[in-house]
RNA sequence: GCCCAGAUAGCUCAGUUGGUAGAGCAAGGGACUGAAAAUCCCUGUGUCCUUGGUUCAAUUCCGAGUCUGGGCA
């Protein structure tokens, strides 16, 4: 393929991506790639804020609903997943448009990450998370500084999922790599945007998606996935706007406690995308104005 | 109109036997290679309502004022 040109469209949530993607698409014949860890999932609709349906069918969207909730999900499945719909769009001589905000997601296809190796098998996993509940964290992370003491340094003793992970990780041989010792993947020309507004703004929008969601029926979606058996263990269950909705259907919280914690989950979740982006140099900062239209947007971004 | 209480961080409030202050929540900053909307780390934000007085020193004590509650008329 001559044309490698891949879109980017990153940014914390509720900050308009899908949007400005869908416009964009239109614009010079792309098609969406979701780089959104929620949206992967099927009847997470309304929680995950997934374009509407409308939406779906203006432009290809690809990636969206592909797996059951209860689908053990990994990155390594969706830099496979991602990277062969990548190739196929290009093919077809369109330009795909990644969209999304789940940063380790957007890593798997911006950086060369080699997940070659197997994954593992959970039972390992599961005796670790039991040693570590009876030896406690700092057990744990003495036991990995002693096997592999460069990535013990960088992990702090509390953050137990990831000594864990990192423990079975050196045991399978691969050792976890960090983000400085990867090149990024020159197989596609990125054009990189991260689409901001000012904070006060942007939480604004997110309280007001918040109820939004609520009043298209979210707890009924929760409702029905519980009775689907998707239970709050679930690593997509555990999606900000299904676990408070869920805490509120056990009966742990009352109604207004529960949009509240989601609202404020919500914004502290923005908050960490916009940390995580300003980690990449190379990515272009969009900052939408109040009056800007989404075509206003969109030509900036071809401009650029 | 009179009496009482309050006024301190974005919010709710604690406190200073007089030496310019601290909790919770909200918030800010950060980390991140197979659960990532996950997980974890760090941080305190101030005309202590205004104004006189006493004092070496007042947010703290006293007086007046303003505002907000509550009560009595």
């Amino acid at each position: 393929m001559d044309n490698k040109k891949v879109y980017v469209i990153s940014g914390p949530t509720a900050v308009g991506k899908s949007a400005v993607a869908i416009q964009l698409a239109k614009k010079i014949d792309g098609e969406i790639v979701n780089c959104d860890s929620v949206q992967l999932y099927k009847y997470m609709d309304i929680g995950s804020a997934k374009p509407s349906e409308a939406e779906l069918n203006e432009v290809p969207h690809h990636l969206f609903s592909i797996v059951n909730p209860d689908y053990k999900m990994t990155v390594a499945t969706y830099q496979k997943l991602a990277f062969a719909i990548i190739d196929n769009i290009l093919e077809r001589g369109k330009t795909p448009i990644v969209v999304g905000g789940t940063g380790l997601y957007l890593n798997s296809i911006i950086y060369e990450m080699d997940f070659a190796g197997d994954s593992k098998d959970s039972e390992r996993r599961k005796e670790l998370e039991e040693m570590a509940e009876k030896m406690g964290n700092k057990y744990m992370h003495d036991y990995l500084s002693g096997i592999d003491p460069e990535t013990a340094s960088k992990i702090h003793p509390n953050n137990i999922r990831k000594v864990v992970r990192a423990i079975e990780a050196y045991e399978a041989g691969d050792g976890i790599k960090s983000l400085d010792t990867c090149p990024m993947n020159d197989r596609y020309d990125f054009e990189f945007y991260a689409l901001t507004m000012e904070r006060e703004w942007l939480y604004d929008r997110i309280n007001r998606r918040v109820i939004s969601l609520v009043k298209a029926g979210l707890i009924e979606e929760v409702r029905k996935l519980l009775a689907m058996g998707y239970t709050v263990e679930l690593p997509s269950m555990k999606a900000i706007g299904y676990k408070e909705i869920a805490a509120y259907l056990a009966g742990e919280t009352d109604k207004l406690e529960a949009v509240k914690l989601l609202m404020r989950n919500t914004r502290r979740y923005a908050k960490r995308q916009i940390t995580w982006l300003k980690r990449y140099d190379d990515v272009k900062w969009i900052e939408i104005q109040k009056g800007d239209t989404i075509g206003d947007v969109v030509d900036r971004m071809l401009e650029g």
